[in-house]
DNA sequence: ACAAATCAAATTGTATACAATATATTCGGG
DNA sequence: CCCGAATATATTGTATACAATTTGATTTGT
């Protein structure tokens, strides 16, 4: 997003501390369920309290983190039901936003999102999963722009953003994962075509490969969360 | 909605703040454009700026207020064609809540949908237009929580917030306009039958309604702003 | 009298100080 | 040795103080 400041009411300086969070938590550098607390990121920063209080607020808005009162900010953790409902509102939202984006593409909006999937690609040669995983959403979200519909982007965005921690929590340890992103060149391909009904087609399939390759199916089950055994406590 | 404080960081202190700051907006004593200054919540509600100014910055990301730097909240003022985004936006939202609802209503849940429409009637003889559109809201929240799709509903909420101040904004001043309110009737109707589709065409047209009784058709037509003529420039 | 510039008041942005709550540690008992 | 209560530490919530910006009034010049 390039324009985080629009809007409401956020400072240059503020959208700083934001992307920086925000940027640590798609990349999975702070998992679902890790703590985020205030000092530590006023001593990175060097900026008061308030500002790093309002920028968590801001995050728990945008759906990727959570704040209880009196214990802080942790990574939005969703629990299987709830993952499954975002995944249905996902679709619902990028089907209508590829519609959209179909019917209002042009060749330069075509070139960024090319560029953009060139770099998602550049990251997964180079193993930097979580900068592909930066880049994926990055490209949904542009995908968005281009739907030139505020309100619906801004939703979409929320539900997007939320959606990769969803894949961070409930993704298969062993399967490749390749996040579905080589989908996304097929995607691009759809958009250009110009006709919504293929876009919003090609988008909900695309949905579809990432929820069937989680593992969301027995909503008791976490022992994939102790997947790399061996080690006791 | 009853549990305003649940999902982020939100003190019962806060929400009472909230709602009153929410109603009058709803309730059109504050009409879109207003100013807010924050030193007016402070005296009246005898809280410190650092609790105003959350709170404000909740009413932001909920769509119903905009905040510019250095410059404060003012409620939110759309422009027509980003209101044509927002009724676009809420009849994709709203007829998948429709289908949801239709789905999972139990009896309980109509009882309470017939009890806010009753409410709503009422308000509408005793010509307290305020109240009425609350009640037409809360209508659509409590459909909306019905969807028990949490994502969606608070998605849904925020749209429908919003539209409640484009009504305020682009209503016909003449049109006895009634809200469309005698519509809901037939919506709740609609929900009870269990009838997915049925629920969702019947909402589609609700909102179909609402929007054919804006005047939004000739962007650059404020002329209705001067209405109570009589004044030359 | 009108316009522009200057100054004063008010309002918002940020930082800090204090209060309340939660978490971690220590100490005592079983 | 383990469990629980009490205390100490750390963290969050709230209020206040200060800085920066905006807004409105006053003054001055033409």
């Amino acid at each position: 997003m390039t324009d985080t400041d629009s809007g409401s009411g956020v400072k240059s300086k503020d959208s700083a501390l934001y992307n920086a969070v925000f940027d640590a938590i798609i990349e999975q550098r702070l998992l679902p369920g890790a703590r985020i607390s205030e000092q530590t990121l006023v001593e990175h920063f060097g900026v008061s309290r308030t500002v790093v209080r309002k920028v968590l607020q801001q995050l728990a808005s945008d759906d990727v983190l959570s704040i209880e009162v009196n214990k802080g900010a942790h990574v939005a953790l969703t629990p299987p039901a709830l993952a499954l409902d975002y995944l249905h509102t996902r679709k619902l939202l990028e089907t209508e936003v590829a519609r959209l984006a179909a019917k209002r593409i042009t060749a330069a909006d075509a070139k960024r999102l090319y560029k953009i999937h060139a770099r998602e690609l550049r990251y997964r040669e180079k193993k930097e999963r979580g900068r592909m995983l930066r880049m994926s959403a990055e490209l949904h979200f542009s995908i968005a722009h281009i739907s030139a519909n505020e309100p619906l982007c801004l939703a979409a965005r929320r539900v997007v953003s939320r959606c990769e921690l969803i894949v961070a929590q409930y993704e298969r340890p062993g399967v490749d994962q390749g996040c579905a992103c080589v989908d996304h060149g097929g995607l691009i391909e759809a958009l250009v075509t110009g006709d919504a009904d293929h876009a919003a087609r090609v988008m909900a399939e695309h949905l579809d490969g990432i929820k069937d390759k989680l593992q969301l199916g027995d909503s008791a089950d976490v022992s994939h969360v102790f997947a790399r055994a061996g080690v006791d406590d």
